[in-house]
DNA sequence: ATGTTC
């Protein structure tokens, strides 16, 4: 590997593969040495069809078979759809909600606010909500993702321009989703899940860049929400079903794979159209999750303080996506070129002018809104001109594990994350204890750390810094 | 990430 600048690394390519690059500090590489990442990034170098090089963002680190951070584009001609480049938890992401409250007008109510949040966002391992919805509405919110559920008033009409791909990815099919995925998926519906899934009520701490924080509509001291979610049981029945599809298509092919878990199928076969109908239907599904759940929140705040969601100024920001696959337009060896990007842990980012951005926004570039670990600091950033050409437009996603599981179980006692989330005056809410040492903030990169390398790297703008008041968990 | 089991 060799450093091509402070925070610019570069692996290079060889007869079976194309060059792995890198943005991350010096710090942040030696946790990537720790792990498979950076091997399971050579494996992902080998893939057909990808297009310049493969690449991992600074919260980095070892997934199933593709690590998580990592983003690769296939060439949309002749090119290949992976799964495991994509993820299990298909369309996890993160949005972001404004309030007009600020921290003031929030400490005294922190309490019941949280206890309100908790028990109207279900969370943990298999919460389930009884909303009434039927397998009918089931298919629509595949078919049609969030407008679908805004119409049925569960949002407001302009949540759908603040949402990636408006909330609804075009070529979804659920009869490409298996029975056994909708079963899970009906009354998962505006669950919060849980591992590394959270709700948190932050406060704007700083902001650094005034003309974009305008933009945006972020301002210091304002108290915003921030709810990281996917797809529940839906997306990773989709995921699991067509790995199986998928291994066996390896098979009849004779592809021999680097990974087994790096399985593909080549665009234009029926695996890949199968799949795709599959994965857009749970990218919509995990839309139609997040909506109503900020559908949840604001009917919280208004139980809480007595004014409607609107009066409270409660706007979507934006809602990105973290593990998806898309057709993209990008500049390849100064022409344009389709490409089907991969982002697995990884953000669309992409800079002023794109026409996907949402308009109020897009003279500044896209929100890019990054969580930290449970207790540390959020961030919103701000996609740039740079990207464009150096990561397909894409950026981090979080601050990245950096102890496994297990390793954090054993490692970090429960009290030792209790005690300095008292400390901070964070009210914390979780259904299983075992996740506080799992998601303590001690298992993850230091997110401002990822966040100096990406903005380091030229690849998104720092536009403020949050912290959390209260942080609900599964 | 996940009705933590193919």
């Amino acid at each position: 590997m060799e450093k091509i600048d402070e925070f610019t690394w570069q692996i290079k390519g060889d007869e079976n593969s194309k060059p792995v690059k890198i943005f991350a500090s010096e710090e942040i590489i030696g946790y990537m040495k720790r792990d498979r990442t950076l091997m399971q990034a050579k494996n992902a170098a080998s893939m057909p069809s990808l297009v310049n090089s493969m690449l991992v963002m600074p919260d980095g680190h070892e997934g199933y078979g593709f690590p998580v951070g990592g983003v690769a584009a296939f060439d949309a001609d002749n090119g290949i759809i992976s799964p495991g480049a994509i993820g299990f938890d298909i369309n996890c992401g993160v949005r972001l909600i404004k309030t007009d409250l600020t921290e003031e007008d929030i400490k005294p109510k922190i309490k019941p606010l949280m206890d309100t949040l908790f028990k109207n966002v279900p969370s943990g391992v298999g919460s389930v909500i009884r909303l009434g919805f039927t397998p009918q509405d089931l298919e629509k919110v595949a078919v049609e993702g969030a407008r679908y559920i805004i119409d049925k008033g569960y949002g407001f009409k302009d949540d759908v321009d603040r949402i990636e791909e408006n909330g609804s990815m075009e070529g979804a099919d659920p009869d490409k989703v298996s029975a056994l995925a909708k079963k899970r998926g009906l009354h998962e519906l505006g669950t919060l899940g849980a591992g590394n899934h959270f709700l948190e009520v932050q406060k704007v701490e700083k902001v650094l860049d005034q003309r974009l924080a305008d933009a945006f509509g972020i301002k210091e001291g304002q108290v915003v929400v921030m709810v990281h979610s996917g797809s529940r049981g839906y997306g990773h029945q989709v995921c699991s079903d067509y790995l199986r599809v998928l291994s066996d298509y390896q098979k009849s092919h004779n592809i021999t794979l680097a990974d087994p878990e790096l399985s593909y199928a080549y665009i234009g076969s029926k695996e890949a159209n199968d799949y795709l109908a599959a994965m857009k239907s749970a990218v919509n599904f995990a839309f139609v999750n997040r909506q109503i759940m900020t559908n949840s929140i604001r009917k919280s705040f208004e139980e809480v303080f007595g004014k409607s969601a609107d009066a409270l100024g409660m706007d979507l920001v934006y809602d990105v996506a973290h593990n998806i696959a898309k057709e993209e337009e990008h500049i390849v060896d100064g022409k344009r070129k389709k490409v089907y990007v991969h982002r697995k842990g990884a953000t669309r980012a992409f800079g002023p002018g794109r026409i996907e951005i949402p308009k109020i926004y897009r003279d500044y570039g896209q929100p890019v809104i990054i969580p930290g670990s449970m207790g540390t600091a959020s961030y919103i950033l701000a996609g740039r001109e740079e990207a464009m050409l150096e990561s397909f437009g894409s950026s981090c996603h979080g601050s990245g594990r950096k102890m496994s599981r297990h390793e954090a179980i054993r490692e970090i006692p429960e009290s030792k994350t209790f005690n300095t989330m008292k400390d901070k005056h964070i009210e914390i809410r979780v259904r299983n204890r075992k996740l506080v040492s799992e998601e303590s903030e001690w298992a993850y990169k230091d997110v401002d750390e990822v966040v100096k390398s990406i903005a380091g790297a030229k690849i998104s703008n720092i536009v403020a810094r949050m912290t959390p008041l209260g942080v609900a968990k599964g």
